[in-house]
DNA sequence: CACGAGACCTGTTCGC
DNA sequence: TGCGAACAGGTCTCGT
């Protein structure tokens, strides 16, 4: 499910507690249950091994890779990456429960357990080596949208091409963590059609798109919960999106039935007046 | 080089 | 009600 605003607020509820769980932040790992040894990339063996008697210091986010910094039972500073792909879920629960679809689970010193659940099975957590260098994993990622830096400049200099503008919204090396979702609300903030050729953009149609972007990302972080609880709970609950999942509804500014197109194999919802053709 | 299609997996939803 | 087909938020790899 998660992109950038879920992945955040994934981290914030991991670090903060909240919602019946307790901070992560400061429990020792006693034990690794691996229920599915296929999440783990590299050596799952070394993954249980290197994490028992670990302490977590801090969850953060890049992109949509969770970073889990861990100090190991020799004191040495580690670093777990998490990426939810499709389907994934990482949270806290009581020690007794064992969710459907979890994948490994951690083994907490205050009788909890971190579990991560994906039923498609497309996900993955690495735990890197001691002396691996984080940010060069990340290298090949776009600028955090979310950052003072990323401004409508930054973001011109970054779209290139005349693929279809949301096949470059996609593309996490132009701005990293917008997904399917973000993307189509992103472009109808901006009222930009998803298929507009990058490279034809104006500065001012830029400016728009820069402002939807940080409007629909982080407006959603603000409501998360509503977000989360529509996703993992109640889809009966009014959507939290403006064009995602509305496809056939009305467009909420100008009340025109929402189209469905595909662009760079996605599904793709807009709204044919607000959003004209290039 | 840039871009799109296909692959990766499996659960859920839709249509007959 | 039952069953197969279509579909699903991400990202790599490969072919054109």
């Amino acid at each position: 499910m998660p992109e950038l605003p879920e992945v955040e607020t994934i981290c914030w509820r991991l670090r903060e507690g909240g919602q019946g769980e307790a901070p992560l932040r400061g429990r020792v790992i006693t034990d690794v249950a691996l229920a599915d040894p296929g999440v783990v990339d590299g050596d799952s063996a070394a993954f249980v091994d290197g994490l028992r008697g670990a302490r977590v210091q801090d969850i953060r986010r890049r992109a949509k890779w969770i970073i889990i910094d861990v100090d190991d039972r020799g004191g040495r500073r580690r670093r777990v990456l998490v990426h939810l792909k499709m389907t994934g879920d990482l949270h806290v629960r009581a020690g007794d429960e064992r969710p459907r679809f979890e994948r490994f689970a951690w083994e907490l010193d205050d009788g909890a357990r971190l579990c991560f659940t994906d039923p498609r099975r497309f996900g993955h957590v690495e735990l890197l080596a001691a002396d691996d260098d984080v940010e060069a994993r990340f290298t090949a990622l776009g600028p955090e949208p979310l950052d003072e830096t990323f401004t409508a400049r930054a973001l011109r200099a970054r779209l290139t091409g005349r693929r279809p503008i949301k096949a470059s919204l996609l593309d996490q090396a132009v701005v990293a963590g917008v997904g399917n979702i973000y993307a189509d609300e992103s472009l109808w903030l901006a009222r930009l059609h998803p298929t507009t050729p990058t490279n034809a953009l104006s500065d001012d149609e830029v400016v728009r798109l820069h402002h939807g972007i940080r409007r629909a990302l982080r407006e959603s972080i603000a409501q998360s919960r509503e977000a989360l609880a529509w996703r993992y709970e109640n889809r009966a609950a009014p959507s939290p999106f403006r064009v995602y999942d509305r496809a056939g509804g009305p467009c909420l500014r100008c009340g025109t039935t929402l189209s469905t197109t595909t662009v760079a194999g996605r599904t793709t919802v807009f709204c044919p007046r607000c959003q004209p053709p290039p």
